[in-house]
RNA sequence: GGGUGUGUGCCUGAGCGGCCAAAAGGGACGGGCUGUAAACCCGUUGGCUUAUGCCUACGCAGGUUCGAAUCCUGCCGCACCCA
């Protein structure tokens, strides 16, 4: 992942433009690029981080790792903590307001973050700056916000998508989230951003910062922009909130099983966001003549759980997924779920108590369903009965469906 | 400020006095087929140790009625039009 800083100009345009949807402009960077080589500075490569959403996926992980590149090549990374814009809300695809944070809610998140952050950046001090953005925001006075607002019109405003839409369908706009990516390039503004990265999301809110720094007399960021990663459903975004995310802090398993599930279709731009491997490479992997789907998405899952976890656990994950759903192995390392021992009635446990004490449903008639649909086995026995009593003597195994697995423990 | 609408289960959306735990689709879950892929077929999709039973649910609070998601009153949210 480490990239020799030795690169030419040209090399390090080809690298950081790889994988980016748009960058505003290609030309720009170069220049800019060139200007740092000549003067020994480091880049400013601004990323504007949500304090309410702590938990990284991959899809943050595509601007993260392309932030490290920058990073590699030994400029700094600026990353933003949007305190004060988190009391608004990015309208960006969102329907609801957003509950107001406290000061000790940002803290904690930040925190999270970093930590998560740091499998992919580079923590170094001198690579990596860390700014609160109520640092400038909460000083301005309501003539300064007003003045901010005097660069934009309301029909620019308006031709953000997101705006449109919600006009049309009726949803209701409010004053205050015009004001959000004014604050955001703002932000650029006032920490002299070379760079800023972005999702396609931010186009809009990235694009305003160029300007508000041109117009403060700044050279203006350019505004590199990354392609949005889908989820494990292959068709929505990611996001935590569809439930079709990766978390970058999950464990290897669990990171390696997702990546397998994911549809074919989805490897493609999987390879290209979320892994190292060249293009050449990645065209004969998702060629399905020269390699087998299955084969190509376990490279994938490597590739990927190498990344947060070394290839040790990467390797031991795509050996254990084999073992256990092409081999049908029981693991060594199945998880075990205790019981309260004063549960049994004469060593023996209802099935559908059974379920739902080790957590595999949420209620007696969640587990009668997966009993009544067949996807019960225990200690081997398929359970189609829901009202079978078990015995329960310690160690034995509870299936239900593909996915779920234990061992139970007695207490 | 005035007027007109609208508010249903995870989501979209039908229902407009009993046959409604609520059509239909989506999603999700489970089964089959597979490669934990896609497509396809089948089943499930409020809770209660399944019960011709009870409870909770159709924005909130009351009311009319033997009986209300459905009618009335007030409140709240949202949208649109006028100012």
């Amino acid at each position: 992942m480490t990239t020799t800083p030795t690169l030419s100009i040209p090399q390090q345009v080809e690298l950081l433009l790889r994988g980016t949807e748009h960058a505003y402009t290609p030309e720009e960077l170069t220049k800019r690029l060139e200007h740092a080589a000549k003067t020994k500075r480091q880049l400013r490569v601004k990323l504007g981080m949500d304090p309410t959403a702590p938990d990284l996926h991959l899809g943050h992980a595509v601007v993260l790792r392309k932030m490290r590149q920058f990073q590699d090549l030994g400029h700094k990374a600026v990353l933003i903590i949007g305190d004060a814009t988190a009391m608004i809300g990015d309208p960006t695809g969102k329907k609801k307001t957003r509950p107001v944070l406290t000061k000790d809610q940002v803290e904690q998140n930040a925190r999270t973050y970093f930590a998560q952050a740091g499998k992919i950046l580079d923590m170094a001090p001198e690579k990596i700056e860390v700014r609160y953005n109520s640092e400038w925001l909460h000083k301005m006075t309501f003539v300064d916000s007003l003045q901010l607002c005097q660069k934009m019109t309301v029909a620019r405003m308006l031709e953000r998508d997101t705006f449109q839409e919600r006009h049309k369908a009726g949803e209701p706009i409010y004053i205050h989230e015009f004001m959000y990516p004014l604050m955001q390039g703002w932000d650029s503004v006032m920490i002299k951003a070379d760079v800023e990265l972005g999702g396609t999301d931010q186009t809009f809110n990235n694009l305003v910062g160029r300007d508000l720094q041109e117009s403060e007399g700044q050279p203006p960021q350019i505004v590199m922009i990354m392609p949005i990663l889908v989820g494990t459903d292959g068709t929505q975004k990611m996001s935590k909130s569809l439930d079709n995310y990766i978390g970058v802090a999950e464990p290897a398993s669990e990171q390696f099983g997702k990546t397998m599930s994911i549809p074919d279709g989805a490897m493609d731009s999987w390879f290209r966001l979320c892994t190292p491997l060249p293009d050449d490479r990645i065209r004969s992997l998702v060629d399905s003549t020269q390699t087998h789907p299955r084969q190509a998405k376990e490279v994938l899952g490597r590739s990927i759980v190498e990344q947060y976890h070394g290839p040790a656990d990467a390797e031991k994950a795509s050996e254990d997924f084999r073992k256990r759903f092409s081999e049908g192995q029981v693991l060594a390392d199945t998880e075990t779920r205790t019981i309260q021992r004063s549960l049994l009635n004469d060593g023996t446990l209802g099935i559908l108590t059974l379920l739902k004490e080790v957590g595999f449903a949420s209620s007696g008639s969640d587990a009668r369903r997966l009993v009544e649909g067949g996807a019960v086995t225990f200690a081997g026995n398929k359970i189609t009965d829901p009202k079978a009593t078990v015995p329960i003597t310690g160690g034995e195994l509870l299936k239900a469906g593909k996915l779920r697995l234990c061992k139970v423990e007695l207490q």
